[in-house]
DNA sequence: GCATCGATGGTG
DNA sequence: ACCATCGATGCA
């Protein structure tokens, strides 16, 4: 039945809050010809400037500076030269955080691999052309739905450059999905 | 199984 | 010179 959309005011709370509440819902993109659903199993939250593994923390620069604007629209930027992240942003306006998203289970198609933040913008033809689009709008927003995660939390994956900040348990997942990302450590 | 490594390009 | 990654390769 009718699911709960996400609205404005669930992205304006700290990122970690969000981070843990997204974990078991959906999310659904409207293209011309495709439509996707998916449930959420693993997220990272980042915390602003304070931060030293997020991205304001290094500054407002022309990259990041989505982040220091309004909830409930997409951060997204290039890694490696070849891999997008997607990432919500949180808190109120001037607070630049951040939820990245990191794996999902495809309810559309149960085939397409979401394992992982970067194989996950690319099942889904997610890029840059996307950074700062409204994710509580009529083609892309998320869904609560009636699903019982088993929510954990543990440390955020390849931060390891960010001194105290990198062994904080900021990454939640639900440890009952078969599709979390597999980095360890 | 596991460890290591190259790809590839924007960013500060 | 770094990276909020992935997949291939080598060796066990």
């Amino acid at each position: 039945m009718p699911a709960r959309k996400l609205n404005r005011r669930f992205f304006n709370r700290p990122a970690d809050a969000v981070a843990r509440d997204l974990i078991g819902c959906s999310l659904i993109i409207r293209n011309k010809h495709k439509k996707f659903e998916l449930r959420i199993v693993e997220t990272e939250a980042y915390l602003g400037e304070k931060d030293l593994a997020c991205h304001s923390a290094k500054g407002r620069t022309k990259r990041t500076e989505v982040m220091f604007g309004p909830p409930g629209f997409a951060y997204i930027y290039l890694i490696y030269g070849i891999y997008q992240m997607f990432n919500i942003v949180c808190s109120g306006k001037g607070d630049p955080q951040a939820v990245l998203i990191r794996a999902a289970e495809s309810l559309s198609d149960p085939k397409i691999d979401l394992s992982g933040p970067g194989k996950f913008t690319r099942a889904l033809g997610i890029n840059r052309s996307w950074n700062a689009m409204d994710l509580v709008g009529e083609k892309v927003f998320f869904c609560k739905r009636p699903y019982q995660a088993q929510i954990k939390r543990a440390a955020r994956i390849g931060v390891d450059y960010a001194g105290a900040w990198a062994a904080r348990p900021l990454r939640f997942f639900d440890a009952r999905s078969s599709a979390l990302s597999v980095r360890p450590k």
